[in-house]
DNA sequence: TAGATTGTTAATCGATTAACAATC
DNA sequence: TAGATTGTTAATCGATTAACAATC
């Protein structure tokens, strides 16, 4: 109950990113490392990841520098991704089908419980494993399965309701694929992830670096 | 020629919800906003809309606020909505294939000139009337239609040696898809989409909010 | 021990917010 | 004109970077 003072999200959107290089560290079979290495290899400073990883504890070791492996672990735990993660995808169009076949999640500890969509043509389906159920059937579902997290992928115009009647059922995370900033009057989580904010962001930079006025991203 | 001073990051990442939350006041056929009411809808301050905009140009007039129509059409100059954007996607498995059936993307100018992979098993397969070509045949067809953008599709393993040989052919933008930052000696511009990083993200938040920790985003 | 590198405090920088004169 | 709301400058806040004492 001890309330921790909260981490800024600045900080919380690094985290899969160290995730993802220490993963690569160990790979490599490299077991140590420096603030000062890692922030050569991540292009951010070694002072951000100090900063950064004192946030949560001090995992490194003066003189020393960090145990990758160690590391890797606790930065996992942070992440939470020794828990497992019961998942269901609502909308089983093109994007639904994409990410039901995302095997990336499956290894982090996410799982896929469950596939509904309201259209009897994909209704029965089955897609990597799971059959597509009808989405009037999702109550009755969560109140067995102890669903986590509802990944939303219906079209604009349903992305409301259907996101409303996930946290109906008591669904606490939301993974929202619709280009709109999804906020409910539930207690829940909720991720945006906005595929044409960030075309359009790739379309205005193309055009800055045209015109001649900014540098690409060479290094 | 005139380098007008480099707008911020914060900013332009901002730009496609101005544009969004523009958009919807069109279809609800509302014409006049204030910076002051659109800051309720956004949940962002005023002061924060009118330096925003101020980035780029006096768009609204004094003791009236902004026409939604012509600053909707300002914003979309800006994020370069009116230009055509000629695209490829390289990769044609689940993810190719929901980018390939995005609707959106070509109704704002983003059309899908080719899919290209190097699976004999796809080859030929034809998507949304795309027919996926060999990805050996890449560089010739950039030769003849003038290709912006590559949207990434590929394995891991395999990112950056495609990203390497699309930047060679002189595509200029890379939307890439796979949890790498991808970073190349070519002058390109590289908009980064990390799937597995926003989930985790969401994973964490919804950890803190189980722990008791965090209020959830409730409004 | 001497050298290296952390954890942490202090300084700097940039982004957000507040305030208000300009002006429609 | 009076009222409203912008554009813009100044103040504040928070995040990043630098510095260094602690310590392995």
């Amino acid at each position: 109950m001890a309330s921790k003072k909260s981490v800024s999200d600045a900080v919380i959107k690094r985290l899969p990113r160290y995730f993802r290089y220490l993963s690569d560290l160990l790979e490599f079979g490299i077991n140590r490392i420096s603030s000062m290495e890692l922030s050569k290899r991540m292009g951010i400073t070694a002072s951000q990841i100090r900063q950064d990883l004192n946030c949560f504890g001090g995992f490194g070791q003066q003189g020393y520098g960090y145990n990758v492996e160690s590391l890797f672990r606790e930065i996992s735990t942070i992440l939470g991704l020794d828990n497992k993660y019961q998942t269901v995808i609502i909308g089983a169009g093109h994007m639904g089908q994409a990410l039901a076949n995302y095997s990336n999640f499956e290894k982090r500890g996410y799982s896929l419980a469950g596939i509904f969509d309201n259209s009897p043509d994909v209704i029965g389906m089955k897609i990597n494993g799971v059959t597509v159920a009808d989405i009037e059937t999702l109550e009755a579902f969560v109140k067995t399965h102890k669903v986590d997290i509802a990944m939303i992928c219906v079209p604009y115009g349903h992305t409301r309701s259907v996101a409303e009647k996930a946290a109906r059922c008591g669904i606490k995370g939301l993974w929202n694929f619709s280009p709109m900033d999804l906020k409910l009057n539930y207690d829940v989580i909720i991720e945006n992830v906005h595929l044409s904010d960030s075309l359009m962001v790739l379309g205005y930079k193309l055009n800055e670096h045209i015109s001649g006025n900014l540098p690409g991203n060479r290094q």
